[in-house]
DNA sequence: TTTT
DNA sequence: TTTT
């Protein structure tokens, strides 16, 4: 997918520890939740906080890092596609789920581990060249 | 919701014409489906195709919008929010949905109807001011 | 203009306080820079980190929140408008300018201000209507 | 850069045909600008229309798809980072420019070639494995 | 220099 | 259900 046909960005909290998988060829899955929050006042000027929960999944590289690095609560911003999928559980009833397939996770607030291995905040990037 | 926060942008083109609706106090609620597509190379080189169908909602102006412009098949870009919500369907199952709450609309690839009545383009803006 | 034809997206630390002028007409305008850094691997292995400082303007309740909130080195996601602008300096040069006209702004890495008085959090928003 | 701390996105159409370049390894460059279009009323209610001129340039093979598919007046979106690069021009004049720097590319409005060889619109993507 |  |  040309990601600028199909991008979806979120700044919030994860809501608990990513949970990690591994497909059969050895690739690391994580899937976390990421909490972002509304805040806006009602007809009659109460202030009201409306929490949306998106389900998030983060395969090889990105996964590994969300392992290492991400903790319950932390802040991040991440950006990824939207993706809709339907299975049927095992009581024959068929679900659909919406995910956001991360291609990008930025940790933010400083500190708490990214710091003490920035290695994954590397592009696979070269020194630009000058031109010809 | 701060924009910033939860933001989807979607480019692709419609599957139908938008569903009108009318609250109660007379708001317009515009509902399209907008089919993103996904194509890459499986792994023996075959080329594949996977669309992906996004629910659109839009209020309001963008819903009048939607209804005198969006036709089936038009491309267009959209950006909004994410939103999830569940509700109970007559028949007692409980079931998810997925939304991407519109607030703004870009009709693409020319002519077609917007161009002749171009007010809906124009931002809520007034001339900017000289700095004192 | 359509935000989504032009939009800018930085996540980065303010350089130093905004500085803060208003208009003739009593509008406030606030101006400051965000820097953003990159780092990649040159082709000898050796790790480097360029920084890129962007100017950013601010208008009205935007310039307000940036005079309350904003510190020397806060981080901050904000998302604008990319605008370019040319004038004549007092020796006669001509000068182009780039920058980032602000429409959000969002506070990074938790306390420090926007806390305590989160009004300039809440959105201009009423309470979601049903559908009729 | 990790592209989310640093993103510009445009959609408009291009004013020339983009100028080409190669670097002494001989890797393509090329460079075009984008108009961008802003219209609103005037506080007499005139409408304005103010166009932004925003100078691209696309490395290797998004250079080379530039070469291929991009002309005079053809709508594209695209995506990428800002950057601010100065340098002494032939006249040791002191200049600044800011550019795009490419990272996606997508031609909308239909046919006008490159659906002729949608090769460049497939992603270096293999098939998804299912989770072990 | 574009486009609607 | 779209489009290329």
């Amino acid at each position: 997918m040309y990601a600028i046909r199909n991008k979806v960005q979120l700044i919030g909290n994860l809501g608990q520890l990513p949970e990690i998988r591994t497909t059969e060829t050895g690739k690391k899955v994580a899937r976390f939740s990421i909490a972002t929050n509304d805040t806006y006042r009602s007809a009659n000027g109460e202030r009201i906080t409306q929490t949306s929960w998106h389900n998030v999944i983060a395969w090889g590289k990105l996964a590994e890092i969300s392992e290492k690095y991400l903790t319950k609560g932390r802040e991040v911003a991440v950006s990824g596609k939207l993706v809709h999928r339907n299975y049927t559980d095992k009581n024959g009833v068929k679900r659909y789920v919406t995910e956001v397939v991360l291609n990008e996770l930025l940790m933010l607030g400083g500190g708490k581990g990214q710091n003490e291995n920035p290695d994954w905040q590397e592009e696979e990037q070269v020194e630009p060249e000058a031109e010809g």
